[in-house]
DNA sequence: CAGAACTGTGTATCGGATACGCAATTGAGT
DNA sequence: ACTCAATTGCGTATCCGATACACAGTTCTG
């Protein structure tokens, strides 16, 4: 699902520009009949529904009513774009994070908003997967408000740091993985999957132990949870073990 | 730089008939001039060199000599080409995981087996992002190790398979955060986040506090460590306490 | 030896991103 | 009001990647 072709590379600058609307209002010519605000608010739209393959200039433009090319004066290009989608879907945290006692009740209810977040919009993933993290107003606002719930911690500064991208790259791992999970073609994948184990486990002894022992077995419970409470488990083992 | 256009689904069913090795030989017709290993060879060396977006077919076809639609009579289509790149690519772990004394340093071992793979082929992150893993003989293999590494520990099936793919998780957001670390543009990236900072930081007080702590500034040690240690401290401390 | 099963190739189609130039619109300075 | 430069939306054209299709040559099977 992934290609390269004519496009552009991203112009950071241009993305921080917009991100933090930091631009020169035109003063003569004719009044915008869009805003980048409301083309962005279209593209998210459609990544939501459709995803974000969905998410082409033509159509984005088509459903606002305009053709592709005046999406252009509003973007240097679709890297620009998608660099507003993803700090527009992603908001900000909710005050409970703040409100939380004590900085393990704030991480885990940081950690589950966000959870929530990539579940509602996964293609925040791909569009953010094995690129450099834009720094949108919304994006900082979440660092933030997970290096506030760590602050009384008493860890330092980039210990704090390493902690909040550990937990973070755990639920995006997770997002990642269970993207599939509720989709169609599932029970086809879980058999052949099955297939191949029968014919070629017996390879794989470890693995063909751990099946037969039910570990792929769908089990209940928040599939954050695991992770979550394990590397909590570590960082209160770090801070009272320096 | 993602894109969806003209792109079939792809086919598990006939990814993992290639990935095993389970294909009827023709009988009949010219002798192939190209085997499948070949072209994933020569697909991987270009992904190693340029980039996963350097491998179209018509590149691929190129290097190896034949016009792009002769690589169609190899594989249905780039997709299970891609799967066979990521298989190909992932090789097996090495010994020294079997070998390690006791399950955290066998862990360790792995992981940092599994890391140094993803920072040699940093595009198997991208190759395998938000699409389920298909079960090839190599990716099982690394799973298998990593089983067998977790089985003295004593925790439950399901214990097991949510700590591998926590770990898994560590390592694959790492190492997606660290491509670019290397990269060129990397001062100009720095440079124009410090001018955000300056700019709006004062929003945000945590982590203005962070970064004058010196959270941000790079500090010496495998990246890999922080996460890991972190992680197998509580997976020590759920094996203590369960 | 005929024909079926295959192979590599040439050609064509279908998107997608985006460069370029035009005509209509509108505010600033006269 | 009047002129013009700045600016907008638009039509058109280009480039590139994936892949469908049909053809001609190759090689076993019966």
């Amino acid at each position: 699902m992934s290609k390269a072709s004519r496009e552009k590379k991203r112009d950071p600058k241009a993305s921080l520009t917009l991100l933090w609307g930091e631009q020169e209002q035109p003063r003569r010519g004719p009044k915008p009949s869009l805003t980048a605000e409301r083309i962005v608010a279209g593209a998210v739209a459609i990544a939501d529904a459709e995803g974000l393959d969905a998410v082409s200039m033509q159509r984005v433009a088509a459903d606002l009513g305009v053709t592709t090319m005046a999406l252009y004066r509003y973007f240097p290009g679709k890297a620009e774009l998608t660099d507003l989608m993803v700090d527009s879907a992603l908001g900000v945290p909710s005050e409970a994070v703040a409100e939380a006692h004590g900085w393990r009740a704030g991480l885990t209810e940081w950690a589950r908003q966000c959870w929530a977040l990539y579940r509602r919009h996964p293609w925040i993933l791909t569009a953010t997967a094995m690129r450099r993290q834009l720094m949108g107003p919304n994006q900082l606002a979440w660092l933030d408000a997970a290096l506030n719930a760590l602050a009384p911690a008493g860890l330092t500064a980039a210990q704090q740091h390493d902690t909040v991208l550990l937990i973070i790259g755990h639920i995006r791992s997770l997002a990642q993985q269970l993207v599939h999970a509720d989709e169609e073609g599932n029970e086809e994948w879980n058999r052949l999957a099955g297939e191949v184990l029968e014919r070629h486990g017996h390879r794989f002894p470890a693995l063909a132990a751990a099946i037969a022992a039910g570990a792929f077995d769908p089990h209940g419970g928040d599939p954050l949870d695991f992770g979550l409470d394990r590397i909590l488990d570590g960082i209160a083992h770090l801070i009272d073990h320096p």
